[in-house]
DNA sequence: GCCAACGTTGGC
DNA sequence: GCCAACGTTGGC
């Protein structure tokens, strides 16, 4: 099986909805070395927790990885890498940030430890209580 | 190579 | 709209 991770997209920019409507997406605009580490660590199938920002504050739907990690095209610099995203399905009901804090078998979820990440890994055993979560 | 200043992100 | 966190830039 394969890792899983989470991004955040700002619904006004991009939601989940979008992602629905387009079918697939470039992931691109990662502007941060951290994040761009974690989307070259992406292989195809890896799935993706989808994390709406600045508006909902909940994860809110599954996606997962269709192409991994290639130059950026909106990156002058050349720097940073892009990926390519389809959706899976949405949630029956979207795990708010709040809950997650809330959680303790989330403590350690790098989402919550450092928030400014935009894209970042989660391990088995938290991916299985984000979906227990969504799942109430 | 250090560190202060600045910019960006994102929760509240 | 504010502010905290944190990454990046640039002067020295």
């Amino acid at each position: 099986m394969g890792n899983h991770w989470l991004v955040k997209s700002e619904p006004a920019k991009y939601a989940f909805a979008d992602l629905q409507r387009d079918g697939k997406t470039v992931w691109d605009g990662v502007r941060n070395n951290a994040a761009a580490l974690h989307l070259k660590a992406m292989k195809v199938g890896d799935e993706v927790l989808y994390y709406h920002s600045q508006e909902g504050l909940a994860v809110v739907g599954i996606a997962k990885v269709v192409k991994e990690a290639f130059p950026d095209a909106t990156d002058p610099t050349g720097r940073f890498v892009a990926v390519e995203l389809a959706p899976v399905r949405e949630l029956k009901s979207p795990v708010a940030l709040k809950d997650m804090k809330a959680n303790p078998a989330l403590a350690s979820l790098e989402m919550i430890r450092q928030g400014r990440l935009s894209v970042s890994p989660v391990r088995p055993e938290e991916w299985a209580a984000i979906l227990k979560m969504s799942e109430a």
